[in-house]
DNA sequence: TAAATTTGAATTGTTAACAATTAATGCCTC
DNA sequence: GAGGCATTAATTGTTAACAATTCAAATTTA
């Protein structure tokens, strides 16, 4: 996709984190006039964002009825969280094969704050640094293709855990990245791979992707046939 | 990003598969009045098609300066490799949990076809129907996020193929892609993986990633200090 | 009253003119 | 000629007016 330049890319990452920060809640709509006068740019810019947006998977766009935020259904949280495994599991390997002490610092003091934000109890902030931790892994790995694919997972991840989490949900996930850190340092692959899998697998399982906000059934459905 | 209507559709698919079979090589650069006349369409259409091929990776879009074919570098190869590689398995996975009849047969007949294409020396067609083998296995696997990001990483290796394949290749995959529809079938998990690791082995060592398009050496490097 | 139709406002989509930027050419100076 | 400078052409980027579409309310009709 084009760049976007400077006024481009700031109102971009506005709206995304407003999403990721369950400011904008899925199925919000996104009109452009309306978002003009709030950045106070031009049409043409916001259509250029939406449509990148669009792209990400955040925002739903139909054609000449506009744009609002997206409301991933059950089969795409099903489907990211598959592939989520699958791509974190091969960003573990390659981070484990090029750690070093500096990156290992690094990963640390990011478990540091997301502990003190746990402490704080500012759940918002420990979603955010939860996503920030595995693209953080990302990054160590050095393959930009995994680094931009999870990227695009991490951003989606969010709207999905706004709409099928789990009420009581505690999500204390510091202590176990401490033990993926762990892992990539002993250069262990399968008990990497064991803790990756127990990491996703635990994420997923604090989701309620069963009947709780299933298709929504017609009013066929509800109020037919009786 | 925004969802292409029918005419930029066209065009897309246009200049995506020029750009798959060879017809524009690496580095072509791309005119938007140019294309305008040729497809008989508005700048507005080729800049939101430019747009999404930049974001694809297979055009390079820099400000002020216009669009051409990307040319992807050893690193973006190896990188994209290892990220295939995840992504294959984890759709060889889920597409051997779903497989039925209809689909495997669906397999066989690609394969024939490839078949086909090698016996006949079309070597175009082969490069294409090889890919469409892989997201024909996505489609099976019904995961669509998988598809999607293997769908992207097939349209830019093609491009890499172009930059760095070894002279002599013989390229004979369809054996290969019989194996992996044996190994689906057969439900052994083990074995799927070794396949489907030989065959992206084997695309890849096809390449000449070490030192013949090196990253470019500086003039200084070349004529400097004697 | 309920369904169907019309009307108008709100919203998105497109286009064509204008602005800004880059690359190339010719000119002048030394 | 080589290098620097101004001018020009080619190309991309932006904007504002116009067109098309959708949605909802008001009106009509049965």
């Amino acid at each position: 996709m084009a760049r976007l330049n400077a006024a481009e890319t700031q109102v971009y990452d506005r709206i995304r984190s407003a999403i990721g920060d369950r400011q904008l809640l899925p199925g919000q709509r996104l009109r452009e006039v309306e978002l003009c006068r709030i950045f106070d740019t031009t049409r043409g810019t916001i259509r250029k964002v939406l449509a990148r947006l669009a792209f990400d998977g955040l925002v739903d766009h139909q054609p000449n009825r506009g744009a609002s935020v997206a409301q991933p259904t059950v089969k795409d949280a099903a489907d990211l969280f598959v592939a989520r495994h699958c791509i974190e599991r091969a960003i573990a390997r390659e981070a484990a094969a090029r750690i070093d002490d500096a990156s290992a610092a690094h990963l640390r003091a990011h478990i540091d704050k997301e502990r003190a934000a746990h402490d704080a109890g500012d759940r918002q902030r420990m979603i955010a640094l939860s996503g920030e931790f595995h693209l953080l892994l990302a990054q160590i790995s050095g393959n930009t293709v995994l680094r931009r694919y999870l990227a695009d997972l991490v951003a989606r991840e969010s709207l999905i855990i706004q709409l099928y989490e789990k009420p009581d949900q505690g999500s204390c996930s510091h202590g176990e990245h401490a033990g993926i850190v762990e892992a990539l340092l002993a250069g262990n692959e399968a008990a990497l791979d064991a803790v990756i899998a127990a990491h996703i697998d635990g994420i997923a399982s604090s989701l309620d992707l069963e009947p709780v906000h299933p298709a929504r059934p017609s009013l066929e459905e509800v109020f037919g046939s009786r």
